[in-house]
DNA sequence: GCGGAATATTCGGATAAACGCATATAAGGA
DNA sequence: TCCTTATATGCGTTTATCCGAATATTCCGC
């Protein structure tokens, strides 16, 4: 694969896969569906947060095809259509349990900080 | 683990882990990297993009302990330090080429010949 | 058709991220 | 010390993302 096609793959890497990740409220959405699937009211009993903003975070993953949106009645039920997702989650988990064995000062005193560089 | 921690985790991995794969240069340093360790000169090289851009984006590696930053010199080498996130790029790229219909996928580096139409 | 429940969208504003360019720092050698 | 090479950072601007509140849409039962 030569340069152009590389940065390409990678803008539509950046684009349509990455965003799914890049929120924590996704990530959860992901986890919940990972394991089973859930109306949209339920999400939002799960998630603490106004369901105008669950909704928007299930738009942003259906739009991309990482979830699908099946409706019963008034009723919209959510499923993982990209279970693989939450397998990257836990890849970027135990990277973290890394970082966190590795730096654990800091991991309990200021969980804002971020380790500290070379 | 209950809510608490849990959103605290998602928190943690939205803030150190998350943002190294939120954008095409850094996911192509990541896999840059991955080959084999390169200085400052060499990765912008590669990526070509300004040369601040590149040191910009290395510090957002660097201060999460993603890659580490050995000077030797004036020259400074960087090298991976978790070579796992490549590994969750390539779960990221397996969807991907699975959205686009391509069948003919097979697990590889991404700097290795792969399907056209990427 | 009407009312209510479930879900989606619009709006305006706040926050954060990324950029190019110019400049600063750091190390090595004459 | 001064110059050069390698890398990092500050600045000002643009662009993208997120949010809550309010409103709109969709479907069902009556």
């Amino acid at each position: 694969m030569d340069r152009e096609n590389l940065d390409q793959e990678l803008k539509l890497l950046h684009e349509r896969i990455c965003p799914a990740l890049n929120h924590p409220l996704r990530m959860k959405i992901l986890y919940l569906l990972n394991e089973k699937s859930l109306n949209v009211g339920e999400l939002t009993a799960e998630m603490g947060v106004p369901q105008s903003s669950v909704s928007r975070h299930l738009r942003v993953l259906r739009e991309r095809g990482l979830v699908r949106a099946e409706r019963q009645g008034t009723t919209i039920w959510y499923v993982l259509v990209e279970p693989e997702l939450t397998t990257a989650i836990e890849i970027l988990r135990r990277i973290l349990s890394r970082q966190l064995g590795n730096h654990l000062y800091q991991a309990q005193t200021i969980l804002g900080i971020l380790p500290e560089e070379a």
